[in-house]
DNA sequence: CGGCATCCTTGGAGATACTG
DNA sequence: CAGTATCTCCAAGGATGCCG
């Protein structure tokens, strides 16, 4: 997409406009899952459905913090919820597809990470 | 809370040191690059070379805040900079190796964005 | 041009306590 | 067990101004 001057308009696009057409995907992309806790507990998910409490216990999130993020994973796409209204109720999380397309990403630091942390 | 009555060693390593032995390379990754502005500023520069009211404009960050994070990019080791300091100063700020390493995750977040961001 | 210093607002996030 | 409700604290970040 190129920013031709169609109309004679003669205006250029300027800044905002020009960012949007520029650099969408990763802005985008960084701008919906750019959050620390974000990317922590997505990462967490790949290995499968978890609870509440083993996410917590595994992401070192609060109680709050974790609600509220799964919150927005979830009305998001992120992630999806199952309870089980049995006794002590039970809730699990599981990646949904847009959740799960996010694997090659969490690869790509993964891998970074092990050439650049250690 | 939790002092474990422990059988002779503090073996029971805590939440913290079990978070850090678990996931470390992602979530050590995240930690280190997690943050949107960062991230932005990373992908920008991977096309090569850009000076400070460049980023400014193509990313949008106010100066206070690109600056503050090209400096912590820079003692991070992501980033360099490269200034002439001829008539009215110019500085380059480019990727290094640790930073350049990092494509392949851009590259990751701009096929996923690619496929749910549109 | 590059980039601090300063002020100020916002929200991210921990600790704690409470409910269904 | 799985959250919600507060309260509070601090860092992130925008706006503005100044200066080499």
């Amino acid at each position: 997409m190129a920013t031709q001057p169609s109309e004679g308009d003669g205006e250029e696009p300027t800044d905002v406009e020009r960012r949007n057409a520029d650099v969408c995907t990763v802005v985008g992309a960084v701008e919906a899952v750019g959050s620390k806790w974000k990317l922590i507990v997505l990462n967490d998910l790949r290995g499968g459905e978890k609870r509440f409490n083993e996410l917590k216990r595994s992401t070192g999130a609060s109680s709050y913090t974790l609600s509220r993020v799964l919150d927005g994973l979830e009305t998001e796409g992120f992630v999806e919820n199952r309870k089980e209204l049995a006794s002590p109720v039970a809730s699990y999380y599981s990646l949904t597809e847009k959740g799960g397309d996010l694997c090659p990403v969490f690869d790509a630091l993964d891998e970074w990470g092990t050439d650049w942390l250690e």
